[in-house]
DNA sequence: ATCCAGGAGCTTT
DNA sequence: AAAGCTCATGGA
């Protein structure tokens, strides 16, 4: 088998994988970041702008796909930086993306993040995966459907999942049956959101998540805890989360997937 | 000890 | 439609 080492589009990998987008990137020294995703094991390293991926010449492609490699950041950009909420926050995470993340990995570990930290949410997945994935190079592939949906809700209690293992379950069995995910490309967001919170376990939040980080629609707004925090700031008042997804839908349209990125840092940077 | 974390589901108003 | 309660778990 044959490994390239060769340049990918420009992002900063501290910030992008940071974002929390993302849970199973680790950094090995400096400039050097291992993961892995659809069973491919990847290093990246250098610093914005000049980034290389080290990886099976057959997966370049693969990669290319899940950093975004066709999307063109500037003219969101330029858009932003017109804010003066978000100025500062896109001018401190020059070179954030949006990954596309594989599908069944991006909603199992979204399921999981509910109500729940970045530490943790990291851990229970490494415990999947080592536990019910397999050795590829120097990690372990995330469990496919079929595995998790052949456990029992003890298996998953063990792996500090909690009261979300029986989401888990019963979701990747109807994975397992069989579901098209593509089609929640190009349906309206309300659609698409809705379709995918038929999933037990997925709301509002996660499917906005799932939409952004594995679909690649940057129109979809996740609303969490933070995100509760900084609309204060952003739209005067409190609002319910059906009202800040509305404002920011008028506010961001196109580009509220990124803004929303940026909001998130910013109020989690404010500790 | 109490609160919180990239919330969701179910029940009660 | 909106509000309230509960769901595991571990770190602060």
């Amino acid at each position: 088998m044959s490994y390239i080492t060769k340049a990918i589009r420009p992002f900063n990998p501290d910030i992008t994988f940071y974002s929390g987008q993302c849970f199973r990137w680790k950094k090995t020294d400096n400039n050097t970041w291992q993961g892995i995703a659809d069973r491919k094991f990847a290093e990246i390293s250098g610093s914005y702008p000049n980034i290389s991926i080290t990886c099976k010449s057959k997966d370049y492609d693969f990669w290319k796909f899940y950093f975004d490699g066709d999307y063109d950041y500037n003219k969101v950009h330029e858009k932003l930086l017109k804010d003066k909420l978000l100025k500062n926050a896109v001018t401190n995470n020059l070179g954030l993306i949006l990954l596309r993340q594989p599908f069944f990995e991006t909603l199992i570990s979204f399921i999981i993040s509910t109500n729940n930290n970045i530490l943790r949410i990291k851990s229970i997945i490494n415990n999947l995966c080592i536990n019910y994935g397999d050795k590829i190079e120097k990690e372990y592939s995330f469990p496919s459907a079929e595995i998790l949906a052949g456990l029992n809700e003890k298996d998953l209690l063990k792996q500090g999942c909690g009261y979300r293992s029986k989401y888990i379950i019963e979701t990747s069995k109807d994975i397992k049956k069989g579901y098209d995910f593509n089609n929640l490309i190009s349906m309206s967001l309300d659609d698409a959101r809705n379709n995918l919170c038929k999933f037990n376990g997925v709301g509002k939040k996660v499917a906005d998540c799932v939409l952004i980080y594995s679909l690649g629609r940057k129109d979809a707004f996740p609303v969490d805890t933070w995100i509760r925090k900084a609309s204060i700031n952003l739209f005067g008042k409190k609002l319910s989360d059906d009202l800040i997804r509305k404002r920011a839908d008028e506010k961001f349209g196109k580009d509220a997937a990124l803004a929303q990125q940026y909001l998130f840092i910013t109020e989690r940077e404010k500790k």
